[in-house]
RNA sequence: GGAAACAUAGUUCAAUGGCAGAACAGCUGGUUGUUAACCAUCAGAUGAAUGUUCGAAUCGUUCUGUUUCCGCCA
């Protein structure tokens, strides 16, 4: 059998015996013509490989270059170095790809996350994307983990849709038309898509939220994770244009459920990922404090990454109203001494990011949950609140990152919601099928979307949210 | 959508309008229990266009690319 190895990480485990393995991956670096660090990604730590003088022709030996595959059985021994416990004695070497050391854009050395990015095929062989992507993967099986073991239904709502009636941002057009002007056109001279090949108008969706509610209202409680798409020219450090969210919808949920619901979620996750991944973690935290080295004292972060990560498993997410967040940004000394940039103008602003950071990052200094907001800043879906002008929404801020979590109650009242679809000028006929729900067999309900590149940047301290997404999808960026 | 900054060798950085340098990476050779090895030799660059000037990496204009911030949100 060709793949019998065994994996870097499970050797490393191991006590050196003289035991014969064969362990296959990738050159990180070959020192002295001697030593051979080999990764295989399923650790950041090496396998150091001794290739005794003389044993093996020069030949071979200078193939094994940066990033060369290799295929190496020998015995496993205790090392007679300082830097680690074992040594493989190599006993065969098969050099199974080679990599031209000339023109392999990687090297032995620290590089920029900015170049890595151009080099995103490759970056997934540097100890930081490494541990990125098994964080991120971590995360992504412990997001299934929480859900079926709370009895979660997991839903598949669709990729193209045909709604763009949720108003969650611009979508991108799915169609089979030329684009060259050729396309059938009504008598307006606008183009008919009743030609198209859905018969109608499809976009990538923007949300699976209202689909969700369809599978909540049947299986009591359902999560949807899948990509979604948002066509904004948003050049930030926490957008994509494609990017994963996570959309739980419980039926007989009311806002306290889903705020309760939602931080025990955030807190599971985290907790899987400190539990499973407690490696990478630290290696990431080194990485995060080596970074702030370079800011100013007073950019640089209180905690470490994982000293923030106990803290928000420890301690209890902030909760207060959106009433009372304006009430604390209006009495700060902040405000006061007219330090930010938008004016704090009273009920009914909308916060911008700098009013969010202030309460997580100077009042609270933990993650904050903000709930009942103006209803005329939010979604027609939101549940109405008895006080006539708010409605039951939250959002989770996290610090750093913003916003991670939004979620509401939705309204289930088929009146109240259809008066005030009308009021925003939202098709009713379009969301026949959604506005069924509520008229067979309404239920309270909530739910809320947790962005997941956000949560992976939370979690492994990464700044740019391009850099914890394989293959990032940008304005003006979709290489690979 | 709006604003700003930056662009010099493969990478990270130097260079008062006056000879483009270094470190690391790479090639070649040496060395051999190294720890992103060490020693020596070699090769390699001003994003593009244009203007000002005796002379432009350096100053102006346009373009391209990258980054950051704001808005929109997850």
């Amino acid at each position: 059998m060709f793949n019998k190895r065994i994996k870097i990480k499970e050797l490393l485990a191991q006590e050196p015996a003289g035991q014969e393995v064969t362990v296959m991956g990738w050159v990180r670096t070959f020192r002295n013509n001697q030593f051979i660090a080999l990764n295989d990604g399923s650790t950041n730590n090496n396998i150091q490989v001794v290739v005794e003088l003389g044993k093996f022709n020069d030949e071979l030996l200078k193939r094994i270059t940066t990033s060369a595959s290799l295929k190496i059985t020998g015995t496993v021994v205790p090392s007679l170095g300082q830097g680690q416990k074992m040594d493989l004695k190599a006993v065969t070497i098969e050099v199974l790809g080679d990599s031209d050391a000339e023109k392999y854009p990687l090297q032995p050395k620290k590089h920029s996350l900015e170049f890595l990015r151009e080099k995103a095929h490759l970056r997934f062989r540097t100890n930081t994307f490494g541990s990125v992507f098994r964080v991120r993967h971590a995360l992504a099986f412990a997001i299934h983990k929480f859900f079926n073991e709370k009895g979660f239904v997991y839903m598949h709502t669709p990729i193209i849709t045909a709604s763009d009636a949720e108003g969650a941002g611009e979508m991108f057009r799915v169609t089979t038309l030329p684009v060259d002007g050729t396309a059938p056109k009504n008598e307006d001279g606008s183009v008919n898509f009743k030609e198209d090949f859905f018969g109608r108008s499809t976009n990538l969706t923007v949300s699976g939220q209202l689909e969700g509610e369809l599978g909540a209202t049947a299986f009591g409680d359902i999560y949807t994770f899948g990509p979604t798409f948002r066509a904004e020219n948003s050049n930030t450090t926490r957008h994509l244009a494609e990017f994963w969210m996570i959309e739980p919808e419980m039926a007989f949920y009311d806002l306290e459920d889903n705020m309760n619901l939602a931080e025990e979620f955030i807190k599971y996750i985290i907790r899987y990922a400190m539990d499973n991944n407690r490696e990478d973690l630290e290696f990431l935290a080194q990485r995060l404090a080596e970074e702030e080295k370079q800011l100013p004292q007073d950019k640089r972060s209180e905690m470490g990454l994982i000293e923030k990560l106990e803290f928000v498993l420890n301690n209890n997410f902030e909760r207060l109203t959106y009433t009372d967040a304006i009430d604390i940004l209006k009495e700060s000394n902040h405000n006061k001494k007219k330090k930010f940039q938008y004016e704090i103008t009273g009920w009914g602003m909308d916060l911008q990011s700098e009013h969010e950071r202030y309460l997580v990052e100077k009042h609270f200094k933990k993650p904050v949950i903000l709930y009942n907001y103006p209803a005329a800043i939010k979604a027609f879906y939101m549940r109405q609140n008895e006080d006539g002008k708010t409605v039951a929404a939250m959002d989770i801020l996290a610090p750093g990152i913003g916003e991670i979590v939004g979620g509401s109650q939705r309204e289930e009242r088929q009146d109240k919601l259809e008066t005030r679809m009308k009021e925003m000028h939202i098709p009713l006929e379009e969301l026949w099928w959604y506005l069924d729900t509520r008229r067979f067999g309404t239920v309270p309900h909530a739910g809320f979307g947790l962005g997941f590149e956000r949560m992976v940047q939370f979690v492994t301290g990464m700044t740019n949210i391009r850099d914890v997404i394989a293959f990032p999808r940008t304005p003006g960026s979709a290489e690979f």
